[in-house]
DNA sequence: GCTATGACAAGGA
DNA sequence: CTCCTTGCCATAG
């Protein structure tokens, strides 16, 4: 569904989108928020959402290991079911409860510095996003 | 350029 | 724990 404009505007977002959930580690999981986070659009959680659902059936990508900050499933207006997701986490190895929640902080990606740098972020924004995630 | 729409997040009741 | 409210902002029309 999602279609770029004939004026030629590059949706910069769907493409951070796609770059950093293709490199998320198969049995691990990050929350819409972490992507935006990444992306260097700390309160676009929404938008990746949406994103995810228009691109999920068009863009090989992992997008079930994108949950929501805490540790559920919430899928929806896809041609995904919750079901599906749930099914492809287990696949990796990922526990998730009967009502498609998980431990997130169990499962959470956590990515080093050298993994933000490919992203281009200011040095004070990865501190940032380094000490936010860890344990 | 303006409005509606969310696979969100965080905090309060 | 479960709702509910508010803030949020990229896209689509």
């Amino acid at each position: 569904m999602v279609e770029y404009t004939s004026t030629g505007a590059v949706p910069k977002l769907k493409d951070q989108v796609i770059t950093i959930v293709s490199w998320i580690p198969s049995g691990t999981v990050v929350s819409y928020g972490q992507v935006a986070l990444i992306a260097g659009m700390p309160r676009a959680a929404r938008q990746v959402g949406w994103l995810l659902g228009h691109m999920a059936e068009t863009v090989n990508i992992p997008w079930w290991r994108v949950i929501n900050n805490s540790g559920r499933i919430s899928i929806k207006n896809s041609d995904f079911t919750l079901l599906d997701q749930k099914v492809r986490l287990e696949n990796e190895g990922i526990k998730v409860s009967n009502d498609c929640t998980l431990n997130i902080e169990k499962y959470r990606f956590r990515p080093n510095k050298s993994f933000y740098k490919r992203f281009q972020l200011p040095t004070t924004y990865i501190t940032y996003l380094i000490t936010r995630y860890q344990l």
